[in-house]
Formats: structure tokens, sequence, C-alpha cells
DNA sequence: TTATTTTAAGACAAAAGAGTCTCAATAATA
DNA sequence: TATTATTGAGACTCTTTTGTCTTAAAATAA
């Protein structure tokens, strides 16, 4: 698996934050029910978020979770080295510790190739452009629902 | 973590019998020592990749296990797919069941394509390869060693 | 036939990942 | 001030992965 199931969760509410209005905090336990994600497993993920700074949090009645960046800035990449960390961009294949140019093993050099394509791709790719595709398209977030699960019922 | 750690041994193993002549019987322990992994654990890997028609086993003296193909013939892909599945060459990056160009999640095209990058690598990557490279350059299968610790003393 | 060398199979234990629960802390509001 | 709504922190459980151990089965050789 590329992603740990954290990481996974911490994009998925990362996605459904990037498409509230800047500044609106939003209760995890709305986000759990919406994205269909233990409300306890998603809050200690997101515990993680704002420990790193790229989510804030305010406690008590309004209070809740919102992105500390506009989505427009915020790459996956570093959701998911928040969560996972950057091994899975740093890492041998054949898991060799201090594998590099200096010392390789026979995998590395290929792999090296192909593990930018996946650090390009997560620096590239952020969560604005993903919500401006979900809403475009209706895609999903879940089993089930559409992009528009994610909206209140009076939007 | 791209592949799992059972993956990563059954790598290294494959990597040691397609160092070996055609059609020797290598025992387990003699791969566990020179490698440096459990020999119970690795006897674990190597019967699924037995099971799996990849390698062959023999008991009693003189026993051990090989690669049923020559080393040319066999790319990665079919360790990892052994061991670990196909679902890294399969699954959705947000980890949705069903993700694909008919459903997709908002990053499946982008993923679909990194995806496409690291199957392209495993499929088009063969032990010989990998074998001659680490011979001619002296390249490591363990954390300490060379590539010419895999070789008898009488080598 | 008996002892030795090897893989096969499965029980078991330890560690990590995933998920649940409780209680404390903080903020708003009645 | 008391109540309610929220996050924070940590203990706890369950599952999967990783790793160990024991015994059985097969093959060879003395």
């Amino acid at each position: 698996m590329l992603l740990s199931k954290s990481c996974v969760y911490g994009l998925r509410a990362s996605l459904y934050l990037a498409t509230r209005k800047k500044g609106e905090f939003v209760p995890i336990r709305k986000m759990s029910d919406k994205l269909e994600i233990s409300f306890h497993f998603l809050t200690k993920i997101l515990q993680q978020l704002t420990a790193e700074g790229i989510m804030e949090s305010f406690k008590g009645p309004n209070g809740g979770i919102r992105l500390s960046r506009d989505g427009k800035e915020i790459p996956l990449v570093d959701i998911v080295v928040a969560i996972d960390g950057p091994e899975l961009l740093t890492e041998c294949a054949l898991g060799l510790p201090g594998c590099g140019t200096k010392n390789p093993c026979p995998l590395h050099d290929k792999w090296a190739e192909t593990r930018d394509g996946i650090k390009d791709m997560l620096e590239n790719t952020t969560l604005s452009e993903l919500v401006k595709k979900g809403k475009t398209e209706n895609l999903r977030l879940t089993t089930d629902g559409g992009f528009d699960i994610l909206f209140d019922d009076d939007e």
C-alpha cells in the first residue's frame, strides 16, 4: 500500500476543508459524518496535521478545524509527509539504509526515477486543483457519494 | 512504504538465486545467512514464491530452492505481485473501492499515470539485469556487504 | 534401517497500524 | 455560574505484519 490509511483519511479531510469558505472552522464530527470516517480516529489524524501547522483548530461552540493556508497553496506532498513521513520519497526499494548514488543497491537508479515520478505528482498537485476537478465532474470522496455530499444541504 | 518487508526480502532472495548456476538448489539457510534475513521468516516467504511457481524447492541433503525460470525472463513485478498482491498496481490513491475511469476519485487520473510508472519499471526490469549491474559495479544487497558477499568463498 | 539434512506447515509471540473510548481543557451561551 | 459544544491527550483494544519456534515430511547417505 502506497499511503497509510491515516494518510488517505488525512487527504480526504484536507480536500473537504478546501471546499469550505476561507477562515471557516468545520467541526470534526461533521467531517467524519460526511466522509464516513470514525470520529475519534479522524480527530487523531487532524491533530497531527494541526501540530504540523497545516491546519488550525479552535475549541468550543463554532469551533472546529480549518486549513492554515489557501488550498491553492497546499500540495498533496505536505499532507503525505506530515502523516506518513518523508520515507516514501527517499527510501530504498530494497529497504537498505543509506541507499543513494554513493552506495546504491542494484535497483537504486531505476527506483529513484520512479520515485521522482511520485514526488513530482504529489508536489505539483494542490488541494484546490483537485477540489475544482471534483466539483466540476462531481467525483467521489467516499465509497458511495459524489463530491456534492460534501456540501451542506442549504448550499 | 511501497513494498512490504516480506516483498523486499523476497526480491533480495530472488536476486541471490539469479546469481547461481542454472538448476542449482541453494539451501534457505545459506541464503538467510548471506542476506542477513531470519531463516524461518525467509522460509515462509519462499514458500509463497514456490506456491506461485516462481521458485522450485527440493527437500533433503543437496536440496534447497531455485528459480523456475531463467533470471532473464523474470521481471520484478512477478515477485512483487506474488507476495504483496496486485493492489499496488491497481488500487486508488484515496483508497476508494472500484475507483477507475468510470467512477473516479479526484486524484484518479494523476495517480493512474504515476502508478503506471511504477508498473512499467517493475515489468521492464528483470532479475538478470539487476544481477549483471550488481556484479559489474559490486552493488550491495545488505546493509554492509557488496554484491560479492553473495558468492561462495571458492568462487 | 537409522541418522542427517533439508523444506513444509502451523502454532505462537512481538510490534506496528488501525480504531475506540474516556476524561480533561477550552470557549460560547444561557 | 452552569451548561453545552468542541478539540486535546492518552489509555485501551483489535487486526495485520513481522518474526520465532516446534514438529512433521521427504530425501540422502552411512
